[in-house]
DNA sequence: TGCAAACCCTAGTTTCCCGATAGGGTATTG
DNA sequence: CAATACCCTATCGGGAAACTAGGGTTTGCA
């Protein structure tokens, strides 16, 4: 299940896509719009920040903006930064790998083969999708 | 993420139809060789019985076994009755559909559209494997 | 018949983390 | 300098996940 940290985290940034220019946003505005409580849609903002995908600026007529074109950044960076990993078992993940402490050979666990197809087609999806195309 | 509970089903599952012949399978056996914690095991194959996957059998010399031929078992089956919905939104969700009470039109929600097609993508995997496929 | 093997079942308990809030600090504009 | 808006850390309640406890019931075999 998809945490509510990201579904905000992307209805956020698919708003702020939206706009004609990259003039900031202000956090109160996306808040209203889609219906996100503001405080906990500043610390998701602030996670975006930090990671890059976001800058912000401060002060009157602030708010936040992005540092590339849409079109440049897709889905498996923010899923990766809100989310965390795109598997659905650590020891298939690509950027978040976990050997599992149950069982011994990955080559023969029967989940482990599984969760590869499945993380595979998912990825996939999340190349084939910028920010762009969800706005 | 995948739940321990579905992990470890999937584990149980798989080393039941992997036998020879369709003799019960004790707990502690599954257990022992999966490393599951006995008790725990033993209440997700309780669930897994009720949902009418597996059978028991009492008593000495009893145990789990299946009532389907692997190859008739499809992993959307299980993968339903063990961690739920398929889905990473509820809004996408076939079986377990909810609306969501932040967005308005999921026709125009971004989240919608993106988490559509990670769900398709994801169910024809579990469609086109069986328990057969991952023993 | 009786004991031991195994499953049956309910109800905890503990741990963890998500979602949200509080409360101030800092920079910027006019 | 005052109002605006982001910056940052800490905390907290609730709920679910991951087991655990403790018995009950059925069955096979000596």
């Amino acid at each position: 299940m998809l945490s509510k940290k990201t579904k905000y985290g992307l209805k956020a940034l698919a708003y702020i896509a939206k706009q004609e220019n990259n003039d900031p946003i202000q956090i109160a505005e996306i808040a209203k719009s889609e219906n996100i409580s503001h405080k906990y849609l500043e610390s998701i903002l602030l996670t975006l920040r930090k990671a890059g995908v976001l800058s912000s600026k401060k002060g009157k007529g602030g708010g936040y903006y992005l540092l590339k074109a849409p079109k440049k950044i897709p889905m498996t960076d923010i899923i990766r930064i809100l989310e965390g990993p795109i598997a659905m078992v650590p020891c298939v993940s690509l950027n978040y790998y976990e050997k599992c402490n149950d069982c011994e050979d990955e080559d023969t666990c029967s989940v482990h083969k599984l969760m590869l197809q499945v993380r595979d087609n998912t990825l996939e999806v999340f190349r084939n999708n910028t920010l762009a195309d969800i706005t």
